[in-house]
DNA sequence: CTGAAAGCGCTTACAG
DNA sequence: CTGAAAGCGCTTACAG
């Protein structure tokens, strides 16, 4: 019974949904659907066994098979009545094109690739939710792949990818900068050329070393400083920055955000206002006290995600300071449940399904220009902000 | 420049990352990686256009094209010189075999899907994880599709699946249990199975009407009497509900269960203790007061989700009410922050991650036997519970 | 408007 | 062990 090819499981015929959708030109169902023709009275020998071909269609409505291809394909001209004729066969048989064999041909559509490393977490859904919208608004399938940061996986990933023809790949998310793996990417561009797929950068801005590939990114740095800058018209002359260190590009880019807001501002530079922390809830609740329990702890913390933020509340609530009285917090990202933590976390929100959504358009070539996209942030004020203590 | 094809950009030859990866059997590159040898010394006249096939590395190699299939297919017996040379050829030419032309012949590997209503959401993320390690440590890709929850756009979507020849569909989440749906779900399951497919639901129960479609789920309900009978040891009699009125799976579950833990622990039994609340922060906090207002208000509330527990904090405070001293609250999920959020929420943990792995392992034939899977879930208990005020 | 033929790129019996 | 041939299911010039 765990077999749904299994005949005896096809219920009464005729049930509604059960039509033979077939492809996106043919017609309802009229008679009974039926799967394969298997032995339907033994029509042509034994021959048949898999689906039922376009062949098949033809043989049904009289035609040649160069005729129904025409009908399915949508082609133009073609004799009302043939058509009819056609579209009536395919539903009868249940015909549903072979998406592979059209694909050969070079009319198919070809799916288009989301990879990231890790596929947890509010903004990669918000993301891929968005590319999907896109893919899917145009007949093309997302796929969906997992690289867990490590190159072999990464390389396996992309070989699959070249096989199975993807239309373009989104390289989604923070990447390192090293020359290694601006290589190892300039490896991966060319092999996707030689089947006539692409790469795009997703989330992440470009690499110097490979101008040719396009990036859909969002302000990090401008996002980061508008943070910065909220804080110092608060009154904050001490602002601590809790993050990645450099090596990984969003890192780089949050970082040097903090940096250029704190000059901008003329607020205290200091390598000691720096704590180190990597993008999960642990670390920031570890790094934070670098920071709070120096001689002079500053009054703010810019977090370079939501994640340390809630480490840093943590860090914050374990201390006794109070937030924002004592010690005032502001994140990025702005994943759920943030605004209801008491108090609600200011931060940075990113249009991660924007990012999505214009980075499939660009795969699937829906938009001119070639230049790289980079979209703005809004800082999300609430709660956990205020004006330093007097 | 935004043409990645751009032969100037292939940048100096030999490095890494750039090998030519080909087929899972393929060796190392050796000698300069080329895309398509167009116009290659003039070789064969101007006939190659695309990329380069299995007839070309036979040329090179000096084998016949079956030969060469074989050796790349991992077949058995061949001479080792001559799989020496062929493999050698497939590296010089950068060959990638084309996934669409070997699935066409039945050896290539077809895709597996995860269908879902919408993809945002961490249920949804740590699920589709589970599904793509497996789906990846088999040589499969994960296909990413969403319906939005309306019947033409789902039609549409297994449709396309049926065409691309997908080899499973992980019907992912809630859904409806009226007769309408079971009867669309009994079309998919045939057109799935004309083509040599099959459906799968993942994250919900199966559908009585469907006995031969598997699930693979967790135990909403006794997830639901679990948090019932918490709050019972601490002492609560009068229990609350706010969750979604029956008419989907996961609401007429998690509903029952409340019902049945109520009757097990001897609590009071009311329909005015059951507030009707969709799946969000903000029916949350709009259903809540609903109960909270009441006469005689529960001393604890079970929300049939996280988001609706945060909604019923929201509520909660606006009153004036203390958690848990004046209300405690369950949630169900156990989505990232809620734990960090003041007091942290006691929820319901469900396997997401290992339903996802418990499917696409099904789905892709790995595990034997004809059952359901029903996975258990744990009680995480935070401080939003606490005994009940004397 | 419609057929017959060739081709897309691979794999698999069938014969050596 | 290896070739030549046929076939997978579709589409596209090429001729009517």
């Amino acid at each position: 019974m765990s077999d749904p090819a299994d005949p005896s499981a096809a219920g009464p015929a005729g049930i509604p949904g059960g039509s033979p959708a077939a492809g996106p030109t043919a017609g309802p169902a009229v008679g009974p659907a039926v799967g394969p023709a298997v032995g339907r009275r033994g029509s042509r020998g034994p021959k048949k066994v898999g689906a039922v071909n376009l062949r098949d269609v033809a043989a049904h409505a009289g035609v040649a098979p160069a005729t129904v291809s025409r009908v399915l394909g949508g082609s133009q001209h073609v004799n009302p009545d043939t058509r009819t004729r056609v579209l009536a066969a395919a539903a009868e048989l249940g015909y549903v094109v072979n998406g592979l064999a059209r694909a050969m041909t070079g009319r198919g559509t070809r799916s288009i690739a989301f990879l990231t490393s890790e596929m947890a977490g509010f903004t990669f859904g918000a993301t891929a939710a968005g590319a999907e919208s896109v893919a899917a608004a145009n007949g093309h399938l997302l796929l969906l792949c997992t690289t867990h940061g490590i190159p072999e996986r990464e390389r396996q990933v992309i070989a699959t990818l070249c096989e199975q023809r993807a239309a373009a790949v989104l390289l989604v998310g923070s990447s390192g900068t090293d020359r290694a793996y601006t290589e190892r990417i300039g490896g991966y561009v060319r092999d996707l050329a030689a089947v006539g797929s692409k790469l795009l950068f997703c989330g992440r801005p470009g690499l110097p070393g490979l101008p040719q590939v396009r990036s859909v990114d969002y302000d990090h740095g401008g996002g980061i400083r508008s943070a910065v800058s909220h804080l110092a018209e608060l009154g904050h002359r001490s602002v601590g920055y809790v993050g990645a260190p450099r090596g990984g590009t969003m890192a780089d880019l949050r970082l040097d955000g903090y940096l250029a807001g704190v000059r901008e501002n003329g607020l205290e530079a200091s390598p000691r206002l720096v704590a180190q922390a990597q993008n999960t809830i642990e670390e920031g609740e570890r790094a934070t006290p670098l920071l709070l329990d120096a001689d002079r702890p500053p009054t703010a913390l810019v977090c370079m995600t939501d994640n340390v933020a809630v480490g840093a509340y943590r860090a914050a609530r374990a201390r006794g300071l109070r937030i924002p009285e004592d010690l005032s917090i502001v994140g990025f990202d702005d994943v759920p449940v943030v605004g209801d933590l008491t108090p609600g976390l200011t931060t940075v929100r990113p249009p991660f399904r924007q990012i999505g959504v214009d980075a499939a358009e660009i795969a699937l070539g829906l938009r001119d220009g070639d230049t790289d996209v980079r979209l703005g942030t809004s800082l999300i004020v609430r709660g956990s902000t205020g004006r330093v203590r007097d």
